[in-house]
DNA sequence: GTCTATAGCCAGATAGAC
DNA sequence: GTCTATCTGGCTATAGAC
């Protein structure tokens, strides 16, 4: 790979500071109500300055889901490395890394509504090859769950996904927080459970 | 109570009708996305004689959801004149009724981090009568059902209610429908067991 | 590439006649 | 209470100087 001259370099840290901002607030409020003025100030730089690096608000919010993306990745491949645990230990890992994530505030999410959104993000090429590398490993992982008995094998692959998928923007994690009698790993630790085992809980087992 | 007037029965009449255009615009397109503009165009009035009905957005969103609560106790009614029902079949049936709203198109449901939708959603009287009294007829016979064996006892009781709320706006039903390869039926039993059973399903028991 | 200043647009809310 | 026409503010995006 080729060395980044010194300007390149700045001009990525730059970026990855707009990024980490647009996640945050993304995490905070949403796509919707963040505006490009506030990612400006919080980066330190002028509204116009931002629109040099990123074409368009949509843009801003593909570039922090990629990023996002790309730490998933980086989680997979760490439980990937775990040559002792099963399928389904792997998954519960990932799922209680996003959870972590969720109850730290840090988790962006959009809203699946907005189309604009929606068709930026369907003709992003970096965000859409990520997301089929995700959905594909995470996909191996459930289908041998399934088969070691630890999934129910009558749910269809898809379902087990999206349900993993879903605890990112569960919102019951931030009403256990408002309550706020409890710590954030409690909080995790129950969502997991439920999202494992249902309401029912682990107890038969 | 006494009777009203032939006018009075029509304004009824028609701030029902805005009511169930800002419940299904809700439900399509989200608090953000609706716009006051498309709910006076659905319902056929002008826009200035809606804000003779309700005096903000927000407060048309108040309204829906009142509608929604409003229903929801009624299906709470239903359960509770079932003498030969356990608690945790009556949960079960009363959130398999919110997941077939979902996936009717019918379930509207507001971002939660709009802050001046929730300011004034907690300043509406109506609305916070109506939560409470779903939140403890429900938590009734969430004990019942702990106590029974059928809800795990070591979830704390809001945990088990928020968790049922959440089915309200599971984004999973949304991605099932989009795939477009299962009935609504179907993904409404999938979703289910999933919130009681969790990923590993019902099998052991 | 950074800034200040502003264009352009859209949506929530209102004025005022009827 | 209904309408048409308009106000107002805030937001995305851009022009143009440096």
């Amino acid at each position: 790979m080729a060395r980044l001259s010194f300007r390149e370099q700045v001009l990525r840290v730059r970026e990855d500071a707009i990024v980490e901002s647009v996640n945050r607030l993304l995490a905070d409020k949403g796509f919707d109500l963040m505006t490009v003025d506030e990612v400006a100030a919080d980066v330190g730089i002028a509204k116009a300055s931002l629109y040099k690096h990123f074409p368009s608000k949509e843009a801003l919010a593909a570039a922090a889901m990629v990023r996002l993306l790309q730490r998933t990745l980086a989680v997979i491949d760490q439980q990937a490395a775990r040559p002792e645990a099963t399928a389904m230990q792997r998954l519960e890992a990932l799922t209680r890394w996003a959870l972590e994530l969720q109850v730290a505030g840090e988790m962006p999410t959009l809203p699946s509504q907005n189309s604009s959104l929606r068709a930026e993000l369907m003709a992003h090429r970096a965000y859409l090859e990520l997301l089929l590398q995700v959905s594909e490993r995470l996909g191996e992982w459930i289908v041998q769950a399934q088969a070691a008995g630890d999934i129910d094998a009558t749910l269809p692959p898809e379902v087990v996904l999206y349900t993993i998928f879903a605890r990112a923007c569960d919102p019951v994690p931030a009403f256990l927080k408002a309550a706020g009698q409890h710590s954030n790993a409690q909080i995790v630790e129950w969502v997991l459970s439920t999202c494992l085992h249902g309401l029912h809980g682990p107890a038969a087992r």
